[in-house]
DNA sequence: ATTTTTTGAATTATCGTTATATCAAGTCAG
DNA sequence: CTGACTTGATATAACGATAATTCAAAAAAT
């Protein structure tokens, strides 16, 4: 059997000096065309593909990329991935991907691989309760990292979503519908986006005299939105509006409207945050703020590779607006409080 | 600053030779308790990471595995990589997965790339339209691979779902609740898996004298299940139970019919595949072909450690079966035909 | 006391590349 | 015809690690 080319394969195969094989690989222009046609030939009957780890290793050029993320599974980050390969593969990059699960010590065990295995740079959406030591030990590796989503360290760079500005649009364009008893539903997690979307809601409670606000937490997912909205609303059935921590929950919550034989949008409000596929299909039609997932992920790579090109740039955080998307699921309170 | 520390900057720190810490971090044993505390210690300080690729291209060890698959934001999908991750993670390995978006070309450049970038192993969801070029390719650089899912080539490993059983135990489960008018419902893809699961179908129409079979094509996603579940009836009133592609197409058909004022499971029963999490939460919850995508990811796993344990083995096959999980969108028909 | 064995560490060569320096021809000016 | 310049290729060293070899000193055996 042939053995696995390189560039020593190739060199023996076309009759050159390893060296010429390599410049004519990388195109340098200083060999001649008569070597040229023969190295490319050699090549291109054995199949050769350069490897690029070693050349990694000599140049110290690096175009592997590594995405850190935390739930592979979900719509919403899967698109977010189409805008940052699109963008980085255009520039030559590999972009690999790895899913945290939101596990704290796995994701270390991934930043530590991803770091043995020479990537150039890490695109990363820290877990929930990331531990000081992984920020330690990544400081020490002087690789270039921007943090997405879940802004975590100063010292890094971010890209992610205006929330506290997000839901305050949200809780706005509720209270301007007449809604006075509106509550914040979905979320467990102590994350920088939770905190800032519900200051986002409690900052216009705030300013419309709405009382101090109500939020109610439940995992982020249909069954748990289900379930969160029956017990609010047995709860407070003073309740007209929710703001929803995400589209996941406002669906289940829209659910649970259903089958107690309530109309969403009509006798109570449902906000939800993604606008991720089935929000446009679900029946009604789901009211959601939305980013464009593509968006932010160009967004994203942009910010690696500005990072790339100058180590030394002091950080920089960029984020993004999200625009609310009227559907069916919101409308003025049936009765005025 | 401190550099990127290396064998070498840690030999230095502790006053060793750069073998001497190589040793110590493969803890081969051959080092004293006194040596290798002080260069734990200086690794320690410097939060040296050793670096595989350099280690690899010595040793020819590669514990780095490449997962091309098509649809990343696919729940069932980001499953089978957690069934995946977890067996291969526990023996060393780092999984980085690439999305083709089944296309063709792009496909080309990550399998390149993937090589290019060193990878010791393959797991691949080919593109429905791979391209002869693409297996040359492969094959000149015998590296080890597994397909999954769509069984494209004799000579490669696969693991995957038996399609032809499991619709056929669907067809023929509606059949023995009575019905006699079955269609085929979603996919519009050439790819062997429709194919197999479109053969199971027909196998048990034509065992039970039900006639030749109705597929109706369309796109594996909810808007479009519910759409041609609507241009179905339209065409074909006499339907009164389908086999869905996928549950994504049988939840649209679900919708359609309830948009319809018809009830799915009492006036017209929908078989679904897959078991995604939205079956069971849907109202009524779907009946569908569940295969663990956990257990299919571990399968898959084990089959790429065999293969790299012995890279001479003839091509091995193993398929799993799907079980029907029976809820509530499947019954007698309501009027006998 | 001398030789042999064991132990623990250092030397050297190598993996597949690329950067730098070198070298052999051919081209050109004077 | 000689020295200066191009041109196109080769030789050599290095990237960060490991394998194979070597070596010095201490321990054991004669």
């Amino acid at each position: 059997m042939t053995p696995k080319p390189t560039l020593s394969t190739v060199a023996r195969e076309a009759g050159v000096s390893i060296p010429t094989v390599s410049q004519v690989m990388r195109g340098t222009g200083r060999i001649s065309d008569e070597t040229r046609e023969k190295v490319l030939n050699a090549a291109r009957k054995l199949h050769y593909l350069p490897n690029s780890r070693a050349a990694a290793m000599r140049s110290g050029e690096n175009r592997e990329i590594g995405f850190v993320i935390n739930q592979l599974g979900n719509p919403f980050n899967a698109e977010v991935v189409g805008g940052v390969v699109d963008l980085l593969e255009a520039e030559g990059y590999l972009v690999s991907i790895v899913d945290t699960r939101d596990d704290r010590d796995r994701q270390k065990r991934q930043l530590e691989s991803f770091i043995q295995h020479g990537r150039g740079g890490l695109l990363w959406v820290p877990a929930v309760d990331t531990s000081q030591d992984t920020f330690d030990m990544l400081a020490a590796q002087r690789i270039p990292v921007v943090t997405f989503l879940r802004h975590v360290r100063r010292d890094l760079d971010h890209v992610g979503i205006r929330n506290t500005e997000a839901t305050a649009t949200a809780t706005r364009y509720l209270a301007d519908l007449g809604h006075r008893h509106i509550a914040y539903l979905g979320g467990t997690d102590e994350t920088l986006v939770r905190k800032e979307r519900i200051a986002g809601y409690k900052q216009i409670m705030a300013e419309r005299n709405l009382g101090p606000g109500l939020v109610w937490s439940c995992e982020d997912n249909k069954l748990a939105g289900l379930n969160a909205m029956g017990a609010l609303l047995q709860a407070h059935p003073e309740i007209t509006a929710v703001v929803c921590n995400g589209d996941m929950v406002a669906l289940g919550a829209c659910l649970s409207l259903n089958r107690a034989g309530k109309r969403p949008g009509v006798d109570v409000s449902v906000f939800g945050f993604d606008d991720i596929q089935d929000a446009a299909v679900a029946t009604p039609a789901l009211t959601t703020m939305a980013v464009s997932p593509h968006k932010l992920g160009r967004k994203l790579a942009r910010a690696l590779l500005d990072r790339i090109a100058d180590p030394d740039m002091p950080p920089v955080v960029s984020e993004i607006s999200a625009e609310p998307i009227i559907r069916d699921t919101t409308g003025a309170p049936a009765r005025s409080a």
